[in-house]
Order: C-alpha cells, then structure tokens, then sequence
DNA sequence: GCAAGGTGGTAGATCGATCTCACAATATGG
DNA sequence: CCATATTGTGAGATCGATCTACCACCTTGC
C-alpha cells in the first residue's frame, strides 16, 4: 500500500538507499550530516522499518516461537511473563501459541512458527508428543527447540524444576509430621513431570515409616475442577489418609474444596502439600504448604540457553533441573496425629 | 542456509517456480499430473514454506499483534485464550508482548509488531496511554487497532465488558442485602475500567438506602498481594463497613486473606463481592459472589471484530460492550445484618 | 608529484515467494 | 478449415530491505 520505503526516504535525502541503510543500523561509516539529513527525511515522511524484508537477507529473523498447553494455570501464565521478559530484552519478538494438550493442534503451531522463520523455539510439550509429531521441526536445518516443564526426548534440551528433589523435600516433610499414610492426587497421565513426582515419592516414602502407595494415585487435569474430581475419586476408592499430596497448586485448589465439601478441614482433619508454590498458595486458607519449583526461574533459565543456542553455544544436548524449594505453611504445619487409641 | 525453496522443488519437478507456486495455493488450474510431481518434489527435498517471503508480495501477513499488561492475573489469562483461539481459527499467528503497565514497554512493543508489519492489533492499553504514546500505530497506514478491556480514546474500536451494568447488578444486589455502608477496595488508579465500576457503583448506590462513599476507596494494582494492602489501608481510615466490594476476583482474594489476618470471617462479618467471576471465585471458602465480566466472550467479540475489520468491514469506531452476569456465592448470600440495638 | 591509505558513499545483486502477462497446445464453433 | 476459447505453464518484474564490491575524493609521507 502507501507504506514509505527506504527507496523514498533516500530519495528524498538525495542518498543512496543503502547510505539510508546504513544510517539505520548506525554505522560510523557516515558522516553526521548526512545521517541527520536521512534521519529527518525519516521523520518527515513517517518512515516504518520493515523488519520482514530485511528478514530475507539477513539470516536472523528475531523472533523466537513459544509453545504451551494452556495458561489458565498460574504457574505457566509466570512462567511465560518470564520468557516473554527475558526474551525481549535479548531484542527478540514472540509468536505465542496454546496446543491445550492437542497434538494436531501443536503440530499447526509449530509448523507456523517453523514457516514464519522463528530464531528458536521454546515447547512445552503436549501429552504424547514424540519425535513424529514435532514435524519439520526435527529437520535438518529447523532452529533450535527447547523442551520446558516436560520432555519427550532427549534429543532437544530441557529445562524444569528437579521434581525428584521437589518430591523428596516433600515426602520428608509430610512424614516428619507424623503422617502415616500419603496420596498423590492429579496431574495430568502420561507427562513426565507427573512421572517424576510419581515416581520421586514413591521412592522417597520407602525411605520413611510412611506408608506411599503409588498405583492408588489419581491422573487429573492441571487445574482445580478437576482436582476436585480426583480427590472425590480417591477417596471414594480408599480411606482418607493422614497427607494429601497434590500435584500442583491448581489442583490442590480443587483439593480444598472437595474437602470442604466433605466437611473435612485442611491442614486439620488431613495435612495438605502441594508443588509450584504459586502466589495463591500462602493466601489459601488455612495458606498451603508447596514446594517452589520456580516458573519464573525455569522460565529464565529456559530463555538464557536458548539465546545462547542461537549463539551457536554447545553442542551436546543438556538437561537443566532447577533447584526446588519448600515453603512449610499451615496446611501441614497444624496438622497433628490423631490419638489413636493406645495401639503400641 | 540450506533451507530448500521454491526454485530447487521446481527444478526437481521440472516445472517452472510460478507452477510450484500455483500448487502450493491449491489452484485448480494446474493439471492433477504435474501437482501431484510438485508435490512429489516438495516432499523429497523437505520444503519448508516461507511465509515472510510471501508476505513480501501480497499486502496481508496473516499475524495479528496482542499487547497486553499482564498475564498472571486469571482474567488476563482466559481473555488471551479465548483471544488465541479465534484468532487461530481464523488462520492467523500471534506476536503476543506483556506492558506490565509500562508505557515505554508498551511503545516498543506496539512499533515491533508494526514492523512486522501485522495485519492487526489488540491492545489493553497501559495506565496512562494516550494517542501520542501508540507511535506508529496511529499513522496513517497503521493496522486496525482494537483496545479491549481498557480503552484511552474514541478513535479505536473498543471491546469490554459493561462494567456500569455490572456495577449496578452488584449495588442492588448488595444493598438487598441490608447493608447500610459498603465501599470499593482496589483496582489500577487511571485505568478506565475501574472508573467505570467506581463511577457505576456510586451512581447505582445513589438510589438505594446504602451509603458508598467514592471518594473513600483504595487504588491498587489488580492482583492479590496489593489488593490485601488496599484493604488493610481502608480499613486503617475508616470503620469495617457492612460490605466489601473487590475491584476484581484477584483483589478479593487479598480480602479475603487481609479479613482472616484481622480475625474476620468473610461472608460473616462483612459481605465481599467482586467483578469478573474467574473460576477461583467458586472455589474460594466461603464461595465468592463475582459478576461474571466474560473474559471469554470479551476475547471472542474483540477477535470477531478485529478480523472483520480486516475485510474492510465499517467505517465507524465502535464501542461494543458485553453483558456481565452476577453469580450470587455464599460471601454475600450468608451475610446477615448485626442487630443493632433496636435503633428505629 | 605520486603511491598508499583512509573516508564517505553508491550501484546492483540478492533473499524467496507472488503477480502480471504472454503464449503454446488443445478444444470448440461456424 | 480457420477463428476463437480454454487450459496449463513459463519468463521476468516485484516486494523492501541488506550485502558485496567498488569508486571517487582527500590526506599524508617521502
């Protein structure tokens, strides 16, 4: 349309377009008078950097692809204000998109963000991604793709919290309560994170008097209606037991309400913990233990390696834990053992 | 690099690059033989569309810039959502970019994605945003501009929801409850949305026999932390009221935990409602009663019309509001007058 | 007075698609 | 049997920047 060009700003500064070029990438190859002729001419005709164009030349765009489930969960919407932070400041623009868990639909996403020439790409992956499904991503000259918060291969590099050190942190608290019985209820079947968890306590409990029993544990949504729905399902299945673990804030939210809607107390009638440690969890009531598996730290570190990706840094692919840590409030706090009559 | 283009599939299919262009777009002048040998071609050699270069010609590019403040508050996270949905369904990719509310933040990146020459943007303008401050946007060729949520001028379209109606649902419906004084607690100082509800509930309250004093409520930013401050401060000013109305599900629950630091039961001692109705609100002990302010269907209408405006469609700015629904929840439906000694 | 070197600038190719227009081959009509 | 569509394809310009290579001019130094 009538967009002002490089052509007409030269024009009009009686330079060559590229001295006009030059000029707006600050090259000291020109003298202070014509730099402010081509800059005033800029201004009196509205001149608008066309970054796509220069794209083609260049072999950088500056924008870099991001990929996730869905940000409803506070945990992902920190985790991409961190990214998008991080990431701007490097210079870099952001092409966002949600799969909401749908393979096809993460499939369109990449493929987009692939076409439109993105820098990089951060993914957090959707249930059953596998090499397959990423598509021409995978190919030889795709830009570089790092996994968040789940993995599905090794292939890629990954950034996420150390959930086996989170889950262990836990397991050790919950049972230095006194607990002797722990579940784990949610998270969504089939990610690796909630195999880690899964897996980190299961392997943690056996270490304590703590009784853990990890085919009993429910698969949810990561958020809070169905949290409660896992819950319901749980304690339908088996007896209330002294620790509920949940497998992340959003779902504990719907932990609470299920037990309230029982006329259970948290933190009272069952001590409650939870992973993510996101703003709500100490506003809760009574506030909820959570072990901080730092979205804003993943989503820094995730961002640092990528930039240096594109630096052309390492070649071996890493896989980069962050450091957990556990924030003891009242809903495991106040929770005391039953006395339960005189047994040994 | 070595990405494989137009010229090398054609040559490998033995066809010009204007025929392989004419299969990539599925036009039906191509005979079934040579697109299926083009196809073959891309295929074989892993082509790999490049979008910017066709952006180069044709006048679209099929992204739409989002700037918003932030997106940890769960209002923000849903109306990005359901934004992304639309929009994607449509066809579009999204540069999406957080202001956090600052001006310069929200100049860089409204002139990034005009640069990137997007056919279209959505904004929720920063605190303080006036048309000098949107920069290139506002020029002459600048892309189709829609505020949502917030709006600074006439001269864009905007998208919101009726905060006045809601307002006014929330007075009513507080005051039949019997409460004598009610105030307002938080919201972002300047925004336009919190001067509706402000300016909505005096009027509103004007013609019941409750007492708001405008002039009496707290600014604060819209998330948890500060809303607990903001109550914390009113509450230093002056007596508890009978009522507490949040400027948002995210400052409620900052009452709600600045109520229980104080010994006071939300729902008992004072009634608490808020605006927007995030899923939280439900799940919240006692139940919230929230006005629902749809961030889904705000995000939906916006895109609707942000992508009609890109066929061209209308010549006038409008203003289209949406219609909030109240959801009546146990903090204000349990509340109940204190009898005060038998005064008249 | 002239080679060497520095300064400031330019012409033209190029990135990878799309678009316009022309044209060959085949089909249709009178 | 020739004029006229119709269909499928190609050559070359084009979008708006960057990049390469080269040039004109002015200092210096000897």
């Amino acid at each position: 349309m009538g967009r002002v060009t490089l052509n007409e700003v030269s024009e009009r500064a009686g330079v060559s377009r590229a001295t006009a070029s030059l000029v707006l990438r600050g090259s000291p190859k020109i003298s202070v008078a014509t730099r402010e002729r081509v800059q005033k001419a800029m201004a009196d005709l509205g001149y608008v950097y066309n970054r796509q164009a220069a794209n083609m030349r260049q072999s950088r765009s500056m924008a870099i692809g991001v990929v996730e489930t869905d940000i409803r969960n506070p945990y992902f919407a920190e985790l991409t204000m961190a990214i998008e932070e991080a990431v701007h400041q490097a210079g870099f623009t952001l092409f966002i998109g949600y799969s909401r868990d749908r393979l096809e639909r993460q499939r369109e996403l990449l493929d987009a963000m692939v076409q439109r020439q993105v820098d990089g790409i951060l993914l957090l992956p959707a249930i059953g991604t596998t090499m397959e499904n990423v598509g021409p991503v995978t190919g030889q000259f795709g830009p570089p793709l790092i996994q968040i918060s789940r993995y599905f291969t090794d292939q890629f590099d990954y950034v996420g919290p150390d959930n086996l050190v989170a889950s262990d942190e836990l397991a050790e608290h919950v049972s230095s309560l006194g607990c002797s019985t722990a579940i784990l209820v949610g998270g969504p079947d089939g990610s690796s994170a909630r195999r880690e968890r899964l897996e980190g306590l299961r392997r943690s409990f056996e270490a304590t008097p703590t009784a853990f029993d990890a085919d009993d544990s429910v698969t949810t949504l990561n958020n809070a209606d169905d949290g409660a729905r896992g819950l319901a399902e749980a304690l339908d299945r088996g007896a209330l037991p002294d620790a509920i673990i949940a497998y992340s804030d959003a779902v504990a939210q719907g932990v609470y309400a299920e037990l309230r809607r029982r006329n259970l107390t948290p933190g009272t009638d069952v001590a409650v913990a939870s992973f993510d440690d996101i703003p709500l969890a100490a506003l809760q009531m009574p506030p909820l233990t959570s072990v901080a598996t730092s979205a804003d730290e993943v989503g820094r570190a995730a961002s640092r390696l990528l930039l240096a990706r594109l630096e052309g840094a390492g070649a071996e692919h890493q896989s980069l834990l962050i450091e957990p840590t556990l924030k003891v409030r009242a809903s495991t706090a106040l929770w005391r053992p039953r006395i339960s009559g005189g047994q040994s």
